[in-house]
DNA sequence: CGCTAATTTGATCAGACTCAAGTGAAGTGG
DNA sequence: CCACTTCACTTGAGTCTGATCAAATTAGCG
C-alpha cells in the first residue's frame, strides 16, 4: 500500500541483478576488493560514520543496516533500515551525511564508488542499478515524512509493521531485528511509547506478541486501517 | 550546514544548464509540446494529482510550487517547496505519488517523459540531470526527516527560516511565498504554532517581522543554535 | 544461577493541539 | 474614496498526546 510495495518488487526485478551477479562472480577469479568486497560486521558496529569520505556503495547481504543522523545533542533519527539487497550509502557529494551501523550481525559488499563512477559512464545498466536504489530511498523517505510529519504514535507503529511484514514475513508471522530503540528512533517516538503501543494493539487483539521481538499479525485489516 | 546548502550549490552548477538549455532553443525553432512546454499557473492551481498518470517531469521557471501528500482524513504533508529552477515530478513508477500545486503565480516547464527516457538513453547529460534532480530531492528529504522526528516547533521554525533564506534571500530580508498553513503542513505543526514560534522569535529579538510573510532575519547566529 | 540489558508499566509533566475569539490587511462594491 | 466583506494571521484558554522520570519485569547470557 506503500514504500514497501515497491521495494520489495523491485528488489527482485531485473535491474539489481547486474550489480548482484558481477561482483559475486568476479571476485572468485579477480581481485575482489576492486569490484565489490563483502564485508562482515557484528552486532552495532560502525560501516560508516556521517562525514565520512563516501568512497563506497554497499548492498546488504543479509543482516540489517541501519542509517541514521545525529542532532548535536545526541536525539537520532534513523532514515531507514537496509534488508538484504538493499543499497545504502549512495551519495551525490563526496561525504556520507548518514552514519550506518549494523543491527545485528551482518554482511555487505562494498563497491569502491570510483570504479562505480567508471561504470555508470560505460555500463547504462549499471547506473541504472544506482538510480533505481535512489529512486527507491526516494520514495521511502517521502512515505516516511508523511508518517513523521502527520501520523499518530499508534498510526506510525501499524505503518511499520505493515511495511516490515511486507518486506520480511511470509506468513503472519513478523521477526522484528531491532530493537525498540532503533523502532523508536526510526518512527520519532519513545521506547516507552512504541513499547506502549505494542502493547495496546495487543490488547486490541490486532497483533499478538509472543516475544518482544515477534509480532503476530492477526488482524491485518485493523491494521491497514490504522495506517490512515 | 543542512539541506539548503547543497540545493543551492548544485541549482547553479553544470549538469543542470541542459536541461535548461536544451528545450529552450529548441522551442523557438521547433513545437515546443515535443520537447518542453511552458505552462503558467494561477495561485492554488493543481498541476497534477496523486495517482495522476506521470507523464511529465516539471521545471518551475519563477513562482513556487507545493508537492504534498494527504492522508485518508485530510491530514497533508507538504513534502517540499520548489522554487525557480527545481525539478519536480521524477517518478520511478507510471502515476504521481504526490499532488503539486501551484503555490502562487507560477510557470513551469513540462518535459514529456517518454522523450526524455528515450534520451536518456542516449544523451547521458541528460540522464545526469534527472539523476542530479533525484540526488537533491533525496537530501532534502532526509534532512527533512531528521526535523519532522526530531525536532522541536521552534527548531523547525528556524531551520525552516534558514532553508528558505538560502535559497532565496540575497540580504537578510526574506519574503515567504507561502501561507502558515503552508508552512504548517511542511513543518508537521498547526497554523497556530507557527504562528506562536514566529511570535516567540519575534520576542526574542531573533527575527523581525514587519508584515506576516516578511521575515528579517537579525539574528542569525541564534537561529543557527536554534538549528541544533 | 546470578548478572546485565532490554522491555514494560506507572505516574506525572509539558509541548503542541484544539477550540474559540480577536485583529488586521486586502480586496470589493457602492 | 470609503464602508464592508473576506481571508489570513494572531492570541488566548483549556485539553490531550506523547515525553519524561522512575520502578518493576523479563529476557538473555556468561
Amino acid at each position: 500500500m506503500h514504500t514497501a510495495l515497491l521495494t520489495k518488487a523491485s528488489s527482485s526485478a531485473l535491474p539489481l541483478f547486474t550489480l548482484e551477479a558481477l561482483p559475486l562472480r568476479k571476485s572468485v577469479d579477480a581481485a575482489p576488493s576492486t569490484v565489490g568486497s563483502v564485508q562482515s560486521f557484528a552486532k552495532d558496529e560502525e560501516i560508516f560514520a556521517e562525514g565520512d569520505k563516501a568512497a563506497y556503495v554497499y548492498k546488504v547481504l543479509s543482516g540489517v543496516v541501519r542509517t541514521s543522523k545525529l542532532l548535536s545533542d545526541g536525539r537520532r533519527q534513523i532514515d531507514a533500515f537496509h534488508l538484504a539487497g538493499d543499497i545504502f550509502g549512495i551519495e551525490a557529494g563526496d561525504e556520507y551525511r548518514f552514519c550506518a551501523e549494523s543491527v545485528g550481525n551482518c554482511v555487505v559488499v562494498a563497491y569502491r564508488r570510483s570504479h562505480l563512477a567508471a561504470l555508470t559512464g560505460s555500463d547504462a545498466q549499471l547506473g541504472q542499478d544506482m538510480t533505481m536504489g535512489m529512486m527507491r530511498s526516494l520514495v521511502r523517505a517521502q512515505n516516511h515524512m508523511l508518517l513523521l510529519g502527520r501520523k499518530s504514535a499508534l498510526e506510525k507503529i501499524a505503518t511499520f509493521l505493515l511495511d516490515m511484514a511486507e518486506r520480511t514475513a511470509d506468513d503472519s508471522t513478523l521477526d522484528l531485528p531491532m530493537s525498540r530503540t532503533d523502532i523508536a528512533d526510526h518512527l520519532g517516538l519513545t521506547i516507552e511509547t512504541v513499547s506502549r503501543s505494542f502493547t495496546q494493539l495487543e490488547r486490541q487483539g490486532i497483533i499478538g506478541l509472543p516475544s518482544a521481538r515477534r509480532i503476530v499479525l492477526s488482524n491485518r485489516a485493523a491494521l491497514e486501517r490504522l495506517n490512515a
